[in-house]
Order: structure tokens, then C-alpha cells, then sequence
DNA sequence: CACTCTACCTGTGCGC
DNA sequence: TGCGCACAGGTAGAGT
């Protein structure tokens, strides 16, 4: 499940091979799942047929390819979101299209972007300005600095597991993310962020940034039996049932907030 | 206002 | 072996 630093991935993936793709145009649009494009399929493929690409951004889950379509003088957006199982990369344009292709546009040099997504979840929007996605956001997770952090912190009396998936508290933190970054920090899934004492709140950023970092480093997670391109080692991920890395107890699972979480009882204690 | 539930999807892995 | 079904999870929007 892409989250931050699988989108990061994501994006210095597209820009490492080619380093040109910023300023790439677009030939041609074709859309094998029009229900992955938000809007008017007919304007999606109007719009990026014959638009150049001039940079792409990430803030939290999203990611922002700013374009000038082909007669317009303004800049407009296009923005994706992988949610489950969606992968973008770049490919030769005559790569076979798969099962789960949901849409693909050729580019010039014999280049194709292409969206492959199994589960159908992901979407992709256009728009004016990225504000209109993420002003619903808050701050990047791993943008946002030690005393922001504890700014937006300070605002909030919740479950630690509740606030940290809360896109619009920090944005890019997803079920793996949130349960590592607990784990790191020694932290219980349930512990209210309101009770949280000095030291349990430096903690929490600085795993929070720790576990992050270092997973973009690693580009991505890497998880048991899961297909992930990285090779970021989880701790307590789908870990229930093994012995927990620092203390051997056994790794626990319940349903919190809604989501399967994992964690050490021992290492994060409850109280 | 704050929380919980459901829809959206399909591959996986279990029990029978 | 094969069938059916719960489950996984990010987000929006509806419901309590």
C-alpha cells in the first residue's frame, strides 16, 4: 500500500530514469478504465494530448504533474492517487499493456507513463491548482518541521493511531507507516495524543520523521509475503504472532480505529 | 460535533 | 479440488 515514502519513491523513480520527463509532451491519451479518471474522460484526454510536463510534486499520498496543455497559456494540474494497489512508472511505449493497465499516455522518445492498478482504487483528477487537493491536507509528514509538529500536536486531544492516519493532522502516514512509527517511538496504539508527557512527544516526532526518512532511503517498505519494491525492514507490521525485535515478546494484532494494528504490548505499554 | 459505518474494488487465503 | 466468503485498506460521504 503505497504511502509516503512509496510515493516518493514513486516520483524520484520517474525523474531518476529520465531525467528529461519534466518538459516531456504528451502524444497521445488512452484511458483503459475510465472510472480511474475523475471528471470527463473526453476533457482528460482533450486537455493532455499535446501538453508538455513541466514539474512534478509530491505532499503527502499525492502527486502533482503540472502541465501547460497544448494551446493554453496557463498551467493546470494533473493529480494521482495510488491508494491501494495503483503503480505508476515509465515504460517503452510498445511495453504490453496488462490485466490491470487503467490508463497510459505516450510521450515522445517511444516513452510511455503508465497507471496500472489492480484493485481499481486509484484516481487520477485534474485541476487548476494543487490547493484544491491539498487544502483538505495538512502538512507533509516529512516536510513538516520539529516545532510544526508539535504546533499541530498541541491542537489535538486523540488516539495516537486515529490522529497519525488523520490525513488532514499530517499528510502521507498510512496503516504500515503509523504502526512502525508507534512502535519506534514506544508508543500504544490508544494512547491519547492530549495525555502525552515531553519526552513521549519529542519521541513521537522523531520516529515519525526517523521511520520516514529512512524508508524513503530504502524506497519503501518492505513487508513478508507482500509485494513492495523496497526494502525498508518492518517491525511490527503483519508481524503478530513473531517475537518483537527488541524484547522477543510476542508482536500483537487488534482492530483499532477501524484498521488491523500491530504492536509490542511490552515495548508499548498501554498506560 | 465527533465518531462510526459503508461504498468503492479485486486478489489472497482460509474453512468446509 | 473447488467453492464461498471474509479480509485487506485510503478516502469520501452518509449515518448516528
Amino acid at each position: 500500500m503505497p504511502e509516503l515514502p512509496e510515493v516518493e519513491s514513486v516520483l524520484r523513480a520517474l525523474t531518476d530514469l529520465d531525467p528529461s520527463f519534466p518538459g516531456r509532451r504528451v502524444r497521445e491519451v488512452r484511458i483503459l478504465r475510465p472510472s480511474a479518471v475523475d471528471g470527463p474522460v473526453e476533457q482528460f484526454v482533450k486537455e493532455l494530448t499535446g501538453a508538455v510536463f513541466h514539474e512534478i510534486l509530491r505532499h503527502g499520498k499525492y502527486l502533482f504533474f503540472r502541465f501547460t496543455a497544448h494551446c493554453a497559456t496557463s498551467s493546470r494540474w494533473m493529480v494521482l492517487h495510488l491508494r491501494m494497489t495503483g503503480r505508476l512508472f515509465l515504460v517503452q511505449a510498445n511495453h504490453a499493456v496488462q490485466r490491470h493497465t487503467r490508463f497510459y499516455l505516450l510521450l515522445e522518445d517511444e516513452l510511455a507513463l503508465r497507471f496500472d492498478d489492480p484493485r481499481a482504487f486509484g484516481r487520477v483528477w485534474l485541476v487548476d491548482s494543487p490547493k484544491e487537493v491539498t487544502g483538505r491536507l495538512g502538512p507533509d509528514a516529512l516536510a513538516i518541521g520539529h516545532d510544526g509538529f508539535l504546533r499541530q500536536l498541541a491542537q489535538q486531544n486523540r488516539q495516537l493511531k486515529l490522529l497519525l492516519l488523520d490525513q488532514s493532522f499530517v499528510a502521507g502516514i498510512g496503516n504500515i507507516y503509523a504502526d512502525e512509527l508507534l512502535f519506534r517511538a514506544g508508543l500504544h496504539p490508544l494512547r491519547v495524543s492530549g495525555s502525552l508527557n515531553h519526552n513521549e512527544r519529542e519521541r513521537l516526532f522523531s520516529s515519525m520523521h526517523e521511520v520516514l526518512t529512512q524508508a524513503v532511503q530504502a524506497k519503501g517498505a518492505n513487508i513478508d509475503g507482500v509485494f513492495e519494491a523496497g526494502s525498508f525492514p518492518v517491525a511490527v507490521y503483519k508481524r503478530n504472532g513473531q517475537p518483537c525485535r527488541n524484547c522477543s515478546s510476542m508482536i500483537h494484532k487488534e482492530r483499532i480505529a477501524g484498521r488491523g494494528t500491530h504492536y509490542c504490548p511490552a515495548c508499548q505499554p498501554a498506560v
